[in-house]
DNA sequence: ATGGCAATCTCTGATTGA
């Protein structure tokens, strides 16, 4: 079994010890990560190699930054999508394990009527072209990471509250659709889950308490991956610890073995 | 309708997030 993770850990400098104690005590073999918010030169490499883990990782100051740890050897980087000039760090592209794994920091998109909603939309559309092409050539494909879009009202605790926001907008929501049009499946929903199972709360108006919440991390599998996996799994528990990320960890189990 | 909380770099308040 292979156990494959993304965690939105809003800044690894907050959030390295809890990172570690979740990476261990979860047995966590791949895990993407979002917001570092680290320049590389300030990334605390030397906390993973010395346990034994391979990293990479593509930062930027104050704002984004993407890694991913592993247990196993990490090949063939990328950090940009190809032929899209863009200086934020918001794509890792790395092969573990057998898998071509792609870790997504999409963009938010803050208001409908705001240039960066235009700069979301425009990115997703690189993104799934690139994702195209990597399905051509990767059979065993993951596309995972904090996707700033909740794919259906049932991932939305007041559907009603959220009309007319990012996140929620018909052409985001499209552009998640066109990612599974392109043979990628929410493995969330492979399986039956329970009502109201969100990956974000607000940290204001005690939202996490009263469980008013967003899933917009996700875990996307190509289709010979999407068959090996047996279980899809948002865990709450880190976010209920002190100084949480405002994001839990999301994972899968994949029935693979891995030398 | 608004603000609420957290992280960052310091323009110690403004900006961003979702």
């Amino acid at each position: 079994m292979l156990k494959l993770a993304s965690w939105n850990v809003n800044s690894l400098k907050i959030r390295l010890d809890q990172v570690l104690e979740w990476f261990d005590s979860e047995r966590v073999d791949v895990l993407a990560m979002q917001e570092t918010k680290l320049l590389d030169e300030n990334f605390p490499m030397n906390a993973f190699i010395e346990k034994g883990y391979h990293v990479v990782f593509s930062g930027q100051k104050t704002y984004n930054g993407v890694a991913v740890i592993s247990r196993y050897p990490l090949s063939d980087v990328l950090t940009d999508i190809p032929d899209f000039n863009d200086p934020q760090r918001r794509i890792l592209v790395v092969t573990v394990a057998g898998i071509r794994l792609i870790n997504l920091y999409v963009p938010n998109g803050s208001e409908l009527t705001s240039d960066k909603y235009q700069y979301k939309l425009n990115w997703l559309q690189k993104v799934t072209t690139f994702i195209q092409q990597q399905m051509s050539i990767f059979p065993n494909l993951a596309v995972v990471g904090d996707f700033n879009i909740a794919p259906e009202d049932r991932d939305v605790h007041d559907p009603a509250e959220w009309a007319g926001s990012v996140l929620v907008s018909p052409a985001e929501r499209e552009a998640f659709m066109q990612l599974l049009q392109l043979g990628l499946y929410d493995s969330f929903r492979n399986f039956i889950q329970d009502e109201q199972i969100f990956s974000w709360w607000d940290y204001r108006a005690a939202a996490f308490r009263r469980n008013r919440g967003l899933r917009i991390d996700h875990i996307l599998l190509s289709k010979s991956l999407n068959a090996l996996c047996r279980q899809s799994v948002i865990d709450k528990e880190p976010r209920k610890s002190e100084r949480p990320s405002d994001h839990a960890p999301v994972w899968v189990e994949l029935d693979l073995n891995v030398s």
